[in-house]
This record gives structure tokens, C-alpha cells and sequence, in this order.
DNA sequence: AGCTATATATAATG
DNA sequence: CATTATATATAGCT
């Protein structure tokens, strides 16, 4: 039965010492669970959206179809990218319409809507392939002109100081890793055309 | 490991219905697997309904709050009941709103949102929150860390890490700058406290 | 990006 | 509506 797991479940928690990669006497933090509140780590909440994002959408997707009712979902990235799931044939403009008369007092007795409508979904899970990073950059590169450094406080240049700093560095990482495919790809003209199908290479 | 339960699973099918699993319907089904189609029962659809809706729209809820996002989800019951969820205190109308206005082009505004250029949509019942000046930050944090990079080309990557290059050493700047008004300052307390209120978010 | 241990969700059942 | 066996989802790693 369970038991076993359960038991398993209480020793390393009562004495996590022993039978597996044990450390030492650290609280290593329990996979899986976690806490109802915004993470902080920025690099964790964000790997964390991802992976929840694709299953509320799968979710959502699987209630749509199994129980073959309507349903629109919308996620705001943490950058502002947008996120939409709509079942059926509908827009997110129809959707929205009927959300508009939204009675304070529901209906109880409502029977139905289309008796028999089994139509068959197909919606790709997998929006957005491409969403055009260069009008991001030009839009941080003006938004970073713009900025009025003065108004900052300490605390808010030292923030931004840091997070910039980050990003150089993740930048910098980048170019490199791009660079060093480009050297192995060298002898490779087709494939380097593939991996770089943007624009320019290497000078 | 779990490989005991799946080896017992792999036993039952085999045990039960050899050459296929063509042939459901007749032995038990197994238990939580389900097929992605339409549930024809029209009892455990409904069931279904309820524990999928509920399950799905805490699924979102959890979203919104550990990934500090906004979502909105909306569902018809095949009775056509209306179940909203939107995160924050935005109101079913902002978020749908908000997507008319995005093409498929993506492209959130990091310069964030500004009380004039508010959009079509009006909202008397809930106040925006403050312009928190962090957010931006937050945001662009976010973002970077969002991006793609393996979509940018050469020519973007080096344009973006001169931009944040750039950046940087402003900010390094101002930094310096604001240390030594802070020093020279330190004996008019007034001035020093005129330059800093400005202000103290934190979270 | 994959992988594994846990945690959750939930389909069938009581 | 509670329980339980399974199936999924996903947190922490690597």
C-alpha cells in the first residue's frame, strides 16, 4: 500500500540522515512542496512559471475538451507577454463580450447551450514561437534613455545597478556561447546559416 | 523508485487484455487515466466538471500569486454558468481588454502604466496600485531573463550588451554621484532627507 | 533541458 | 460527500 511511502515520508522528516544522498544535518528543503507566496528568487520564479504556466494551459485545454465547455484563459508574463488560451472557435473578443452582461445574481435553472456540438478542438498549446525579441530590445533601449536616474533613490539605483549588472553578465555568457558555436560550426556554412538564420555573423 | 508501481501496472495490462488496449470498455477501467476526448456520460461529465474546475482554477490562483503574474480564466459550465478568476485586483474587462490592443505581436510596455495613457476601458471599483517605481525594475529584471536568446541573432545580442552596457555605467554614475551629495550633505540632516524621501518601497 | 522524488489532482469506489 | 489507488504535476537538482 501507501504505507511504505508514508513511512519513508515521516523517517526522513523526522531524522533525515540516512538511505540516499544525505547530506547533513541541513533542513534540505522537501522537493515539490512550497509555499503559497510570491517567490523571490527571480531566476526560480521564473523557471517556476514556465513550468506551471504549460500545465495550467494543458489544464485548462483538458477541461475544455473532456467536459466540452468553453474556456479562456489569459497569463501576463512577469515581462508583460501575453499568455491566451481560448477553447473553440471562439475569440478572446466574443469571450469578453458575454463576460460584460455578467449578472450579480446567476441563473440557476439555465439548461443548455448547444445540445450537440462535438466539434473537435485543436488548439496549439504552443503559442507564440516567435515573439520577436529585437522590437523588445528596441523598446528597452528607449525605455532605458528615458529613464530619469535622478528620481531614483539609493536603494532603487543600487537595485538597478544590480540587476543590470546580471544581465551583462548573462549577456555576456550568451555572446560567448554563440561565438563558440560559431567556431565549431565553421566547417559547417549550412548549419551556421540555420543556427543564425537572423542576420549577420561573426565579424 | 516507482519503477515497482510501474512494473505492477505493466503487469495488470498484461494480465487483463493482451494484443491491444483496443478493448476498454469491458475491463475495469483503470483508475484517474482518461481519454482527451468528450465524456459522453452526461452524469460524470458533470462531475468531472466540478473537480477539473476547481482543481484547474486553484491551479491558477496559485500561479498568479507564487509567480506574481496576472491571470484571468474563464469558464462555461455546460449550463452555460459563467466562473470567473482573475488575479489582482483588475477586473475581468482590464484583463480582456487588454488584449484586444496586443496584435500577436508581443510587446508589453516595460515602461509600464501610465495613468494617463489609460486604455478604453474604465474602472471605477478598484484603484490602480501605486506606479511603484521598483516594478519597472522588477519587470525588466523578469524580462531579461525571459528572452530568448537563442533567437537573437550576433548583431542583437552585441546591440543589447552595448545598451546594458551603457546603462550600466550610468547607473555606476549616478551612483557615485548620489554617494558623495549624500557625504557632502551629511551635516544638513534637512537637504539630506529632502533627497531621499523620495521614496521607500520595499518588498 | 532532462531527471527523480514528492506533492497534488482526480477517477473510480464506498 | 469520504476514501484510495493512480495519474499528473512539479520542486529541487544536475
Amino acid at each position: 500500500m501507501e504505507e511504505r511511502r508514508m513511512l519513508q515520508e515521516q523517517q526522513q522528516e523526522e531524522a533525515h540522515g540516512h538511505g540516499g544522498k544525505e547530506e547533513e544535518g541541513k533542513r534540505r528543503k522537501k522537493r515539490g512542496k512550497v509555499e503559497l507566496r510570491r517567490i523571490e528568487d527571480r531566476t526560480s520564479r521564473q523557471v517556476r512559471f514556465s513550468k506551471r504556466r504549460s500545465g495550467l494551459f494543458k489544464k485548462a485545454f483538458e477541461l475544455s475538451v473532456l467536459c466540452d465547455v468553453e474556456v479562456a484563459l489569459i497569463v501576463f508574463s512577469p515581462a508583460g507577454r501575453l499568455y491566451p488560451f481560448v477553447s473553440s472557435e471562439s475569440s478572446v473578443e466574443e469571450i469578453f463580450g458575454r463576460c460584460r452582461h455578467l449578472p450579480n445574481t446567476i441563473d440557476l435553472n439555465i439548461e443548455v447551450r448547444d445540445p450537440r456540438v462535438d466539434h473537435d478542438i485543436q488548439i496549439d498549446l504552443n503559442e507564440q514561437a516567435a515573439p520577436d525579441p529585437l522590437s523588445d530590445l528596441n523598446h528597452f533601449a528607449d525605455w532605458i534613455l528615458e529613464i530619469d536616474v535622478n528620481s531614483m533613490g539609493m536603494a532603487e539605483l543600487r537595485r538597478f545597478e544590480e540587476i543590470v549588472s546580471d544581465a551583462l553578465t548573462v549577456i555576456k555568457n550568451n555572446l560567448r556561447m554563440k561565438v563558440s558555436q560559431l567556431t565549431q560550426t565553421e566547417r559547417n556554412p549550412q548549419e551556421k546559416a540555420n543556427n543564425l538564420s537572423s542576420q549577420e555573423s561573426e565579424e
